[in-house]
DNA sequence: CACAGAAGTTGGACTCAGTACAACAATACG
DNA sequence: CGTATTGTTGTACTGAGTCCAACTTCTGTG
């Protein structure tokens, strides 16, 4: 997020190391599954050491899940632009399916549109946790500051149950295949329950 | 669980190199933290070797969440037994607040009782994934046992977002501290939003 | 222009989790 | 007493992730 910027700093420039790792990557996962995949493949295609790649990933599950932090990053800069007259589980509800109408079918994160095709799915559900956790929090904040009255337990059920649907609609599309439709859809289909199960728990 | 009957096997009998390993565990993550003790440090102590350890766990994060393991296998028990006049979700409620009834105070699972001594949060976090996915399939088959209407996408929204509430709960719960009361009630509290908001979407 | 320092890249050594497997020890059963 | 069965151990291996000290490429300043 921050740090990155360095368009007229002082040192040696970043080469187009990134790119070329995650092009890489994605090559090799389809060619051989993620888990039969090592980072030195990764990397010796790329054409870097291995020691640059964790200057670009902390971790090899990282190459796959970059579109689901921006996901993440959209919901909460929404949530944080809505009204205060909004109910507050509304907003939640707006925030999460409007950025997944900007998940277009041609950018399909690779954790999700690989799903069968390489392997290792309860390491790759694993790896996932992190970005789960975080909307999870970032939901969370946002309705401890809309309704500081409630109890912890109330507000993190409640986020924990949302975060819980979105991650289902998403698993359920990707798994629908290439005649998926519209994620937003789904994501409001699988969400409406849960905002109208807590919505007069919260007032 | 199961492969673990041996009273009158044929060949050479367990010692009672589990238990040795699960106390020198306990006693090493209080010390030094999870991600400080490393499988050596734990065998070592425990007077046992390094490759016997996967002879009963099959990761050191399997030392965390045994207790877990058993409650969502209560939970699928109960489930399998409750008869087909109770609303789906009400069963399912039922279902999981009877099996929190089970646990003690006296019962804490390592992850849970223990989570800020421990560091390493995430690990732990991501290490508990298996365990949430199993209680997610697990509800999800009674929902489509009982719904076999329904779509996909409802089911398996209404099984995270159940799973997710029951997730927060726990969390909750032990983040109490010594003074939480009964983690039945918080499990009731949480789960009882989603159950409300599901139980007229699945007719 | 030289040079100091910032920022990027690399090689190499290291720790630890998890896997594989062959040898060895203990036990029940015929 | 053998023998098959099962538990236990030693050992060697792979691969992820960390650490760090060199080296390279760049920019701004004197």
């Amino acid at each position: 997020m921050a740090g990155a910027m360095h368009s007229s700093g002082r040192g040696r420039r970043r080469s187009s190391s990134r790119a070329a790792i995650e092009e890489a990557a994605g090559e090799l996962f389809l060619e051989n599954s993620y888990a039969g995949t090592t980072i030195e493949h990764i990397t010796t295609r790329a054409g870097v050491s291995r020691a640059s790649f964790f200057n670009y990933f902390s971790a090899k599950s990282d190459l796959l899940w970059g579109d689901v932090d921006a996901f993440v990053d959209e919901i909460a800069e929404t949530l944080a632009a809505q009204p205060a007259t909004v109910a507050p589980m509304d907003a939640v509800r707006h925030a999460v399916v409007d950025a997944a109408r900007n998940v277009g079918a041609d950018k399909i994160p690779l954790a999700v549109s690989q799903w069968e095709l390489m392997g290792a799915r309860e390491e790759l559900l694993a790896s996932g946790v992190p970005r789960y956790a975080r909307l999870v929090a970032v939901v969370s904040v946002h309705l401890q500051n809309r309704c500081p009255a409630q109890s912890g337990l109330i507000i993190s059920s409640a986020a924990f149950a949302l975060a819980g649907a979105v991650a289902a609609a998403a698993a359920n599309w990707s798994a629908a295949g290439p005649s998926r439709g519209s994620l937003a859809e789904d994501v409001d289909t699988a969400v409406s329950p849960v905002c109208v199960g807590f919505e007069p728990v919260l007032r």
